[in-house]
DNA sequence: AGTGAGGCCTGAAAGC
DNA sequence: TGCTTTCAGGCCTCAC
């Protein structure tokens, strides 16, 4: 479930690997992900050089300089894996095999939620992927003010409200869990009902748990892996995410009395907070 | 306009 | 043991 982090991963892995490298061959064996990938889709890319690997939210950027960008989304299990060359067996889910001057990348994914297809690059920031999209977590112009602007008619709880792609960009079930922990505020709450204090406390918990993250190599849970195989380690620091019952690193709490972490559903999703470090009441 | 539900998809885990 | 059901969740579409 590649959220900031494990996409920042996966970003850092294929720039070190293959920017400045000419793509020679695209093999697609599934077409069918999220989005069909376009007809035309290994004509438009053969050839080129990438001259660009970056991140937005959650996808992988590979601008070419013919003047188009590959858009790359993981969706929830897509995995990329970096080889010196084509494979010579594809593995189970193997949907795209896109071979360069410098190595081969394969794209894996089991559910194909994931998104691989192409934009042109003047035509990128008017695109229906990032048109709307939010701020980035470490953009200088995620203030307070920002976030008290956008939360101000939110009737949704803050755990939806930081799901949304529209107002900050990257942040997925883990981590908004694990953010809301770090800032002390209850994932009940109301978006609408956060003070300024604590939209500036949400902030710096958000940069704090991305930036911890991203340094772990993400969170292997289920489906991630880095592109090399190995794993994020992330996910033995998180709090609270998976951790029902448990009692949070920074409680004394009695068990019995408690119940420790709670998991609730929220939206259809599991969410995962402490009840005594994490009041629903608001502090005056 | 904002919100919530449904759907896409597979495999692991839980339930019976 | 083996089948069925549930769960995981990013994000789009649709109905209210």
């Amino acid at each position: 479930m590649p959220e900031l982090p494990e996409v920042e991963t996966i970003k850092e892995a294929l720039k070190k690997a293959v920017e400045g490298a000419v793509i020679s061959d695209v093999a697609i064996y599934n077409r069918r992900l999220r989005l069909v990938v376009p007809a035309d889709f290994e004509a438009i890319v053969s050839q080129a050089r990438i001259t660009r690997i970056w991140r937005k939210a959650k996808y992988a950027l590979l601008t070419l300089e013919n003047g188009y960008t590959i858009i790359w989304h993981f969706g929830m299990s897509g995995r990329v894996k970096i080889l010196p060359n084509p494979p010579a067996r594809l593995e189970k889910h193997d949907h795209i095999v896109i071979t360069t001057s410098q190595g081969t990348l394969v794209f894996n994914d089991a559910r194909r939620f994931g998104i691989m297809t192409y934009i042109q690059t003047a035509s990128l920031s008017c695109s229906p992927f990032f048109r709307t999209l939010g701020l980035e977590p470490f953009d200088s112009a995620l203030t307070p003010d920002y976030l008290l602007a956008r939360f101000h008619h939110k009737k949704s709880s803050i755990k939806a409200a930081l799901l949304d792609q529209h107002i900050i960009n990257g942040i997925g079930n883990i981590y908004a869990s694990e953010a809301l922990y770090e800032a002390r505020i209850s994932p009940l709450r109301t978006a609408s009902s956060l003070t300024k204090d604590e939209s500036a406390n949400l902030i710096k918990a958000v940069r704090l748990t991305l930036e911890k993250a991203i340094k772990a190599g993400g969170s292997t849970l289920r489906d991630y892996r880095q592109p090399d195989g190995s794993m994020g380690y992330f996910q033995h620091q998180h709090c609270v995410y998976g951790k029902t019952g448990q009692r949070c690193p920074n409680c004394c709490c009695n068990l019995a009395e408690t119940g420790g972490i709670s998991q609730i559903k929220q939206d259809g999703r599991s969410t995962y907070y402490c009840p005594t470090l994490q009041k629903e009441d608001i502090k005056k």
